[in-house]
DNA sequence: AGCTTTCCGTTGGATTAACAACCGATAAAT
DNA sequence: ATTTATCGGTTGTTAATCCAACGGAAAGCT
């Protein structure tokens, strides 16, 4: 596996000295792409509060690794024991889990700057999700996190201000997992979905939008069959609650309130 | 609202000075007092790698105090502002969300060193659930913990430990939580059951034992109706899968491998 | 003891979701 | 251009769950 800098150092051909973060007379594709890098990762709830230099600290103190991932490529696989947490950098990561009926159930949707395996990272508990890549180039930033916890004694300040944001970012994993586990109870198909679009109109404050997800995936999102969110859509349609054309919708009545509040930390 | 050492120190009728825990010649009361209350924070994972000097003295160090509560009481609400996490020291704690149709849904069954509001206290979210009392003489140590994240900076290694432990308890929440939405989802009430007797074997490393819950309350906390759960429970009687009377029961056949797995953090 | 409340099993009926299977439309691949 | 794969809608059957309601047994209360 690639170090994070090497990486980038690997990618400047023929160059042969150390990079620096901090020496700004390197080639314009390195510092390109060293910003492309800081720029995930500076609006990451996990380096809130920390300067450049902070970041790049941390990440030297820690050990960390970059690594890309094509299409339909797994990022962590169930049941693993995943020491490193993952930052996505670029592209777009599903985490699903397959139960022992065979339905796949989709747990969330991540994209740059959210996190994956954070909680086996740090809890040390086997994976409970796959992690797949949903678009060619979605590199990850794994970082192990091992040293901030347990017995080990913090001095570092920027690790300390490091070790609180994670607990943020935990926290917030945390939320989101109660939220779609009372999404996820005795609520039906209508409701369920409901729910869905209620959150998509709120977070682009638009009646009209496009989901990130196909039927299929948004069936399992919902924890639903396919067929049954199929006929549910064409029934609200019918009943002149909403519009759609593939996964472009529109909703023409008021959505009952949903359960998502605002997220203070974001 | 009374202080955590006010209490103790009220509890010692006619005494005036004030208390000190690392004085031995107070009355037996309050020597037993504190001893209770260590002996439950002792054990929690909350307080893990610290000294009884250390556990008073981070409590000294943030905004704190207790309160009993009887049977039924309400220690939480659902959807106010929980700006304090509460530490079980004695009792029951039952952690419940009422959803839109009315059903109460069984989150979580607490006990002392468990914590309670830890989500809302940290993120600033609202509640997702309502803390009720199942015993009279619960008490519960709340803690604000505030001060540990976000914007301040930390440097007294009692809060370091602690928050390092804060995190282990969130991250704990979340595996929790992620094994309670594994199990929710399209699971049927058979397959709910088998889990839970299977994970009570493995608690209790036993064929027999008798369960927490009354039936309604176990309908709850497994998301069906109470009517298909007692259903279910007569036909697998029937069938000689198991023996059951009121709250006790016999195991008479290997149930199917539950997905829970143990925890390397107890 | 007598009363009330809680707990648990049982039933029947209405509702709902899952499953498998099929088809047409569209997009992707060769 | 033709084939292939993916995607979304539809249908009918099967199975599971919910709900409301009832009744007996046990436990708690006065």
């Amino acid at each position: 596996m690639i170090g994070f800098l090497d990486l980038l150092y690997k990618s400047v051909k023929g160059k042969a000295e150390k990079l620096s973060f901090f020496v700004y007379d390197y080639p314009n594709e390195v510092i390109n792409m060293e910003r492309r890098y800081l720029d995930s990762l500076r609006k990451s709830l996990l380096f809130r509060n920390m300067t450049d230099d902070d970041i790049l600290n941390l990440i030297r103190s820690v050990d960390s690794n970059l690594k890309s991932f094509s299409k339909n490529d797994i990022i962590m696989r169930d049941r693993d024991l995943q020491k490193q947490m993952g930052i996505i950098i670029t592209g777009k990561v599903h985490t699903a889990h397959v139960d022992a009926n065979g339905n796949s159930n989709l747990m969330d949707i991540l994209y740059p700057g959210d996190v994956v395996g954070v909680l086996s990272a740090v809890g040390r508990y086997p994976l409970h999700i796959t992690a797949t890549a949903q678009e060619n180039g979605t590199d990850i930033l794994f970082l192990t996190v091992e040293s901030l916890l347990r017995d080990n004694v913090l001095t570092a300040p920027v690790q300390i201000r490091f070790l609180q944001n994670l607990t943020m970012v935990i926290t917030q994993k945390g939320q989101r997992l109660t939220i779609k586990l009372e999404d996820s109870i005795r609520h039906s198909t209508r409701e369920k979905l409901q729910d869905y679009l209620s959150g998509q109109y709120h977070k682009t404050k638009s009646r009209t939008f496009s989901i990130p997800l196909n039927r299929q995936d948004l069936a399992d999102y919902l924890f639903v069959d396919r067929s049954a969110l199929s006929n549910e859509l064409c029934r609200m349609r019918d009943e002149g609650l909403i519009k759609f054309d593939k996964s472009n919708f529109e909703l023409l009545v008021e959505m009952p309130i949903s359960e998502q509040e605002e997220d203070p930390n974001t």
